[in-house]
RNA sequence: CGGGGUGUGGCGAAGUUUGGUAUCGCGCAUGGUUCGGGACCAUGAGGCCGCGGGUUCAAGUCCCGCCACUCCGACCA
């Protein structure tokens, strides 16, 4: 089909990968500019996505006993410096306030980078006792770093995120909170946005600022590049002792408690446009779609056939299914595109034809397949479809990061299979910076994270032949 | 922050070399004909030419500065 490519044209992939990432944020409809660099603006149909990450989150944290809480915007510089790890990391991103009105501030005031310092702050004053733990925190917020180089959903300068904080009597209990939002995101990842993770743990050179372990969910994008999804950070009582946060134990001696923080951002919705995106653009799991199913009448002219696609519009709705219909009096070509633009997962179209035949025809977002259902089984089979596409979306961007994972026992050859093919490179590791900063250095790679799910390929690490400790995967990373 | 590219109605561009009345396509509005994969006709609205200085009788065009977007590095979720 030769298509007009005059105006809601994307780049193909193939041809420019970036373009083809912004082409759809923007025609989507997901973002604008704003006229302040690397300050993005959410549209309806962008936010909504994230309204409905933000609320299956939000759900799942409460049922594992957090609770949502909202910290300043702004951070004393004293209440930053307390935490010398932490702010040598965030302190070259900072954005300051230091204006009052007309008057100059006495002392300066950082957009939060991040609100480690601020919990922390507010518990050295309300902890008092065992009893009081542990404290599970969470908030909604955006967040503010000074970056070099922008790009819609993968790095603002702004961005939307939530931030966990907790408090634990153990090191255990915390580092057992750590793992378990871990799995949180994984989940949700996995099964809402179909975008399958690898799971694991950072190198102490990719480590958050402050941080003992730091936890990471790690995506594969069509590209064959990493993305980093969702960290989980054990901090030990390391904050505790810097902010002066302590209590009484059961013993009346006064004790630090060990803290975990966990976040994941906006950001997911780029990852989730580079899994499951095509040339045609979005493409949106049912699950996290703002509209599962766009009716689209065809002929709407002719008798009957925009009142039964109503009807079939308020059937869906009744069952549950987030659906929408196109009345507009754009031609058929144009709304296909349009809403294939936009990633809808099923298009349900109603004509005149299938209206003879008690049918209407529901095309799959994620395979173009039509399948046509009779209009007496319709808020059975559409779920089921839904379904399929979710499944489908997931498998294929499955076989994409399986197929991609490969096996290096040198550095050369692990820089040849990142050059030929992307991905991730699996190799073992003598747990050295040295040889981390040398497959940077040598072959353009950073370590994404060294896999819970290990193998023994090799006796010693490849880079410096001493013993390995661990497998570990390298990859080109957003 | 270093290097490259780009900024002209909502979008995409021509015009810049050689200064001389702001152009084209799409979109948008209204009316009509259409309608099973990006339709067509007619009429119409819409522009501080990224911003600020300068040169000139005259600047979208030349000069200086700045800003934004974008790509490639370094830094990072």
């Amino acid at each position: 089909m030769a298509k007009d490519k005059k105006v809601e044209q994307i780049t193909d992939m193939e041809v420019d990968f970036a373009q083809w990432f912004t082409d759809v944020c923007v025609k989507a409809e997901l973002v604008d500019y704003s006229g302040v660099k690397g300050l993005f603006i959410l549209r309806p149909y962008g936010y909504a996505i994230w309204e409905n990450i933000q609320s299956w989150l939000d759900r799942r944290f409460k049922e594992l006993g957090h609770e949502n809480v909202s910290m300043p915007l702004l951070i004393p510089e004293s209440l930053l410096q307390k935490e010398k790890d932490h702010v040598e990391g965030f302190a070259p991103e900072c954005a300051w306030v230091t204006m009052g009105g007309s008057e100059e501030l006495p002392e300066k005031l950082c957009i939060r980078p991040t609100s480690e310092t601020l919990f922390c702050e507010h518990w050295s004053h309300v902890l008092h006792s065992w009893r009081d733990l542990p404290m599970k925190y969470n908030q909604w917020c955006s967040v503010l770093r000074w970056e070099k180089t922008t790009r819609p959903f993968l790095r603002g300068r702004e961005f939307l995120w939530q931030e966990g904080h907790t408090l634990h009597a153990t090191a255990e209990e915390a580092i057992q909170e750590t793992e378990q939002m871990l799995e949180v995101y994984a989940e949700c990842w996995e099964k809402f946005l179909a975008m399958p993770v690898v799971r694991g743990v950072k190198t102490e050179k990719e480590r958050f600022a402050g941080a003992e372990r730091t936890y990471t969910v790690e995506c594969m994008m069509h590209d064959h590049k990493a993305l980093q999804a969702g960290t989980s950070h054990y901090f030990g009582d390391g904050f505790a002792r810097a902010f002066g946060i302590s209590y009484s134990d059961k013993e009346n001696k006064q004790t630090y408690p060990h803290q975990t923080s966990w976040g994941a951002s906006t950001r997911i919705i780029g990852g989730l446009i580079m899994t499951h995106g095509d040339n045609n653009g979005l493409v949106l799991p049912p699950a996290v779609a703002p509209i599962q199913v766009i009716v689209v009448p065809v002929a709407a002219h002719k008798p009957g056939v925009l009142e039964k696609a109503n009807e079939l519009l308020a059937a869906l709705k009744a069952a549950g299914i987030r659906a929408r219909i196109d009345d507009s009096d754009n031609s058929l070509g144009w709304k296909c595109a349009q809403w294939e633009m936009k990633g809808v997962p099923l298009r349900l179209e109603l004509g005149p034809r299938d209206m003879e035949n008690g049918q209407c025809v529901c095309v799959r977002r994620d395979n173009f397949e039509k399948v046509p259902v009779a209009l007496a089984e319709l808020t059975e089979k559409v779920p089921e479809l839904l379904d399929a596409v979710q499944q489908g979306l997931f498998d294929k961007a499955k076989q994409n990061l399986d197929s991609h994972i490969f096996e290096a026992h040198s550095l050369e050859e692990a820089k040849e299979l990142q050059e030929k093919h992307g991905g991730f490179i699996k190799t073992m590791w003598c747990g050295g910076l040295d040889c981390e900063l040398a497959m940077k250095e040598k072959a353009g790679m950073t370590s994404r994270c060294i896999p819970f799910v290990q193998e023994h390929l090799d006796d010693v690490c490849p880079i410096c032949g001493k013993p390995a400790k661990h497998m570990i995967y390298w990859g080109v990373a957003y």
